[in-house]
RNA sequence: GGCGGCAUAGCCAAGUGGUAAGGCAGAGGCCUGCAAAGCCUUUAUACCCCGGUUCAAAUCCGGGUGCCGCCUCCA
């Protein structure tokens, strides 16, 4: 069966073919650094790496490009209310966004490109567009005309006669300045609220619009015309719509040939924000103590065109399910002597796990295929019926599909220290005495300390709790 | 006002015309000195509501209700 995307330029279900064989280009649209990134971003990333991840695994060779946005109202507000200049700022959040992306286990883009550091490629870009009749000026702003490219809305399905502006009251429609509420900027010309934050250039003193980053960047780096393009659903309209016009405008190229989107994260059923205290850094959910693999697990899991629910519950299930994984992994490194090489099992995980997620990335149905996959090979063991190699067989097979997922790896748990493992050797002495009353106590103490003591045929296995 | 998405057991979540995957939690059993882990069995007369199409619908159509999103810089 063929790897087969959703595409929302299409709005249906397509076999996915590179432009060039073997190789896929990727951009991703990535963080604004003006605070730290909150679990609702990391769905989307996390489901970006799900998407890289397992292109690496069909065997592509992917070159993934995530930009950060670095020059934004919001950034430019804070520059001036704190009189920290806008380098040291995002500095500072870009740096913290890169811890996060490394404790989610995110692998990492080849490369993030700044919008700072592309003024030159984005000056060009404009120029471009200038010269072909697609913008207009305006108190030294410039504007895209969005009626010079016929295929605007062909994205996001909009019927632009239907548009209402400033419908979504985020801004005041007063004071914009484009001729037609549609058109969005280019270049914006410097004011004094922009304080130290502008560039002297061809087209003036002033700083480039949002749209323009992506589509300078991405042609940068993967060329005019590439294969996937992703961000969450809200990306859909306006920015990718603009992005498309301004680079095909620009190119004269089809700009990408696959749009994915994921839909949106709520938290306990609630839209997240912090007037209803449901509002999550990762930060804030590491500092409570949760593993952030189970974090990992609660964004992946869901597939990523469904609303994700993101809930303790669900964290509490995640772990747990977490566990199961860990305390397998413990098991068959456990094995030992002959027996079955459990290779069919393996292969049936295989080829279940690959049809699900060749079927846009049906993560759910590829996990129920592993965790069958558990439960068959824990009977096999139970049975007796598995034996050194069938165990390694399926160690391999986890460590190959944890390559896609992330979440299949062995517990990183420290071993127990020495004053517990004195006890527990204790407590062996005492079951070997019979003396349950003393081992039950070792037993608690143990626990108490924060390590689960499990009794197996061939002696104790201490975990953290 | 316009457009789009979603609604499956206590919770999370697949399935999108042929009779409800999987995980977590719960119940019973096996194993264990007792536990833990593991295994087995079990847990949705049925998929938000009301109509309709069909031999057959969670799955298609129409109408509701609720939640989420977009309609100029939010993943």
């Amino acid at each position: 069966m063929a790897l087969t995307f959703y595409n929302t330029l299409t709005r249906a279900l397509e076999p996915f073919k590179p432009l060039q064989e073997g190789k896929v280009g990727l951009y991703t649209c990535g963080p604004t650094i003006y605070n730290f990134a909150h679990i609702g971003n990391f769905r989307a990333y996390v489901f970006e790496d799900l998407l890289r991840r397992y292109l690496e695994y069909r065997g592509f060779e992917v070159k993934h490009i995530m930009n950060l946005t670095d020059v934004e109202d919001k950034l430019i507000r804070t520059c001036r209310e704190t009189g920290q200049p806008l380098k040291a700022l995002t500095a500072k959040f870009a740096a913290a966004f890169f811890e996060d992306v490394a404790t989610l286990k995110i692998k990492p883009a080849q490369l993030y490109p700044a919008a700072t550091d592309h003024i030159p490629e984005m000056v060009e870009m404009i120029k471009v567009l200038r010269d072909k009749g697609h913008t207009y000026e305006d108190k030294g702003s410039i504007y895209f005309k969005i009626g010079s490219f016929p295929g605007y809305g062909g994205l996001g399905h909009m019927d632009l006669s239907q548009l209402q502006s400033g419908a979504s009251g985020r801004v005041d429609a007063d004071e914009y300045e484009a001729e037609e509420a549609r058109d969005f900027a280019l270049w914006k010309a410097w004011d004094a609220d922009d304080g130290e934050v502008y560039w002297e250039t061809e087209l003036g003193k002033g700083r480039p619009g949002w749209h323009i980053e992506c589509s300078a960047m991405s042609t940068k780096y993967l060329g005019p015309h590439f294969d996937i393009h992703c961000g969450g659903v809200d990306n859909i309209f306006p920015h990718h719509e603009n992005e498309i016009a301004q680079s095909e405008c620009a190119t004269g190229k089809t700009f990408v040939n696959y749009w994915l989107h994921c839909a949106h994260l709520v938290v306990e059923g609630r839209k997240m924000s912090k007037s209803l205290g449901n509002f999550f850094t990762l930060r804030d959910l590491v500092g409570k103590g949760i593993d952030p693999v189970a974090i990992r697990w609660v964004l992946l899991a869901t597939h990523y065109r469904q609303p994700n629910n993101f809930s303790f519950d669900a964290v509490e299930a995640a772990k747990q399910s977490l566990n199961r994984i860990r305390d397998f992994r413990i098991r068959l490194a456990e094995v030992r002597g002959d027996g079955a090489d459990l290779a069919e099992l393996c292969e049936k995980c295989r080829a279940e796990f690959e049809a699900e997620m060749d079927s846009d990335l049906n993560i759910s149905g590829a996990l129920g295929a592993v965790f069958n996959f558990v439960r068959d090979v824990n009977k096999a063991l139970d049975e007796g019926g598995a034996g050194v190699r069938g165990a390694q067989n399926a160690l391999d097979l986890l460590d190959r599909l944890d390559a896609v997922t992330g979440i299949l790896a062995p517990s990183t748990e420290e071993e127990a220290p020495a004053e517990i493992m004195d006890k527990v050797l204790a407590r062996q002495q005492a079951r070997r005495d019979r003396n349950f009353a003393e081992s039950d106590r070792l037993r608690d103490e143990v626990l108490a300390a924060g390590w689960v003591i499990e009794d197996t045929p061939k002696g104790p296995r201490v975990k953290k709790a």
